[in-house]
RNA sequence: GGAGAGGUGGCAGAGUGGUCGAAUGCGCGGGUUUGCUAAACCCGUGAGCUCGUAAGGGCUCCGCAGGUUCAAAUCCUGUCCUCUCCGCCA
């Protein structure tokens, strides 16, 4: 969230900037419920303080019936105390409320617009988009053709949204993993994988809301847990409630794990094969970093994402997100986007936000400067290095051939072992 | 899963109802002494919020959440985590 201050002493700004996000949060009535606020607070400090010195005056108490007078005006100043507390709470629950409703500022160079149609590309990636002296085949054809992917197995035992991989898809998928992690390892990253289940509070930390109608989070029955949707939560999780050395900063992290999403709502929306899925793994970057370091770590996380896309040959745009397409935490958030000849368009394959302050601030990650007073919120940032079953749409259909086999890209080959998949 | 022990400041570790935001040691910062280093000695040293130009003051925090009490690190309940032993297993 943002700071509760900088609302108040910048509301217009930040109205303007929920309008242009396309958000409807209630930012008036946050100003005034946050002034009610104040006001409480200050009047629940001033009885606690005078209930505070009546307790310590019984101590020295000369007379019984002094104590038992004394003990009278406690009694009577803690409950004054309690009443104000229960307004204050009903009144920070509202706040409360509100405050998370509220998005991060944006970027002043992210494009303004409602709407993913306002995105911008500028950039594209080093692979030039292919042309087919024959009728390319989708991912979902290519699986068939070669019992790569058995999306019917997967139905039958889990539910429509999974799939089983098989054969030289699995072979696949390890390779890209190993892939991402080594480059990633090279380029100073800790490789680290996570639970792909997390606690409640780390979802909300990080910005995602476990339960509720539009929920994109499994919940576990019964437990505070949920199935994590991306690494970005649990390794966002690490610095929850911590204040670390700024010396140690920036942290860069590579996690590895399994991301599930009920895709609520989406129906209808592109969804043939394993473009959206329930279930898929992922390399996520993921970055801690002092304030000064984000923007230059925000193109790094770029710079990387198109790195192992340029080394896989996947054709790609950069796509700079526009204000209505951001997600809450989102100060700029740039996206690569392959082509996928199957759907004969681009679609996303990775996604590379800076949060600065707004996920520090709920999850309190902060760091401290050797020799100064006070503490500080950590900018964080996040970037996909390899969803692989996106990445396994765009490989499997870029990469097939007139006779039905499908190549294995230069860069995975040392992995696989193999060089062509063909029945 | 069963039994037991424990969670206190950067670390170690006292503290079982008020004078405890918390002894002591280490660490860290500053200083004195010193040819340099070390040692010794002295002073200082948690965080958040808040009032104040400042000096300084107030509130909150002893895993977390509740409860008892005028008053809780200390008593009670729940919960999470750690360690040891047993069981079970990959």
């Amino acid at each position: 969230m943002l700071d509760r201050k900088y609302i108040l002493e910048n509301l217009e700004a930040v109205k303007e900037n929920c309008r242009n996000r396309n958000v409807h949060a209630e930012v008036d009535r946050f100003a005034e419920l946050e002034e009610l606020r104040r006001e409480k607070q200050r009047r629940a400090e001033e009885l606690n303080r005078e209930s505070n010195a009546v307790s310590k005056s019984i101590g020295q108490a000369k007379t019984p019936e002094e104590r038992e007078e004394r003990k009278e005006q406690g009694r009577a100043l803690r409950e004054q105390a309690a009443a104000v507390k229960t307004e204050l709470d009903a009144i920070e629950a509202e706040l409360d409320q509100i405050w998370r409703s509220i998005p991060n500022m944006a970027h002043p160079d992210a494009p303004i617009g409602d709407d993913d149609t306002c995105n911008t590309t500028r950039e594209y990636g080093a692979t030039p988009v292919p042309t087919y002296d024959f009728t390319p085949l989708d991912h979902v054809e290519l699986a068939e053709k070669l019992d790569l992917i058995d999306f019917e197995g997967g139905a039958r035992v889990t539910g429509s949204g999974f799939y089983f991989l098989k054969n030289e898809a699995v072979l696949l998928e390890l390779a890209l993993q190993q892939f991402a992690v080594n480059t990633l390892v090279k380029a100073g990253f800790t490789p680290m994988t996570t639970p792909d289940l997390a606690k409640n509070e780390i979802l909300q930390g990080t910005g995602y809301i476990p339960r509720g109608n539009e929920t994109q989070i499994y919940s576990i029955e019964n437990t505070p847990l949920s199935m994590i949707a991306t690494a970005e939560i649990t390794l966002g999780g690490l610095l929850a409630g911590r204040t670390i050395d700024a010396e140690r900063l920036p942290i860069r992290l590579c996690g590895v794990s399994h991301c599930f999403r009920t895709e609520a709502g989406a129906a209808g929306r592109a969804s043939r094969g394993l473009y959206r899925v329930h279930q898929f793994t992922k390399i996520e970057m993921f970055a801690f970093t002092l304030p000064d370091q984000s923007e230059a770590m925000h193109q790094e996380l770029l710079s990387l994402e198109r790195k192992i896309f340029d080394e896989l040959g996947i054709p790609y745009r950069v796509v700079d997100t526009a204000t209505g397409d951001l997600g809450g935490p989102a100060y700029r958030k740039f996206d690569l986007e392959a082509w996928m000849p199957g759907r004969n368009e681009y679609g996303e394959v990775t996604s590379t936000s800076n949060c600065t302050d707004y996920q520090a601030r709920r999850l309190n990650a902060r760091y401290a400067v050797k020799g100064e007073k006070g503490t500080h919120f950590v900018h964080t940032l996040n970037g996909t290095a390899i969803a692989i079953s996106r990445a396994l749409v765009a490989i499997m259909e870029l990469y097939q051939q007139k006779d039905g086999s499908i190549a294995v890209p230069e860069a995975l080959r040392p992995y696989t072992g193999f060089d062509v998949i063909r029945r």
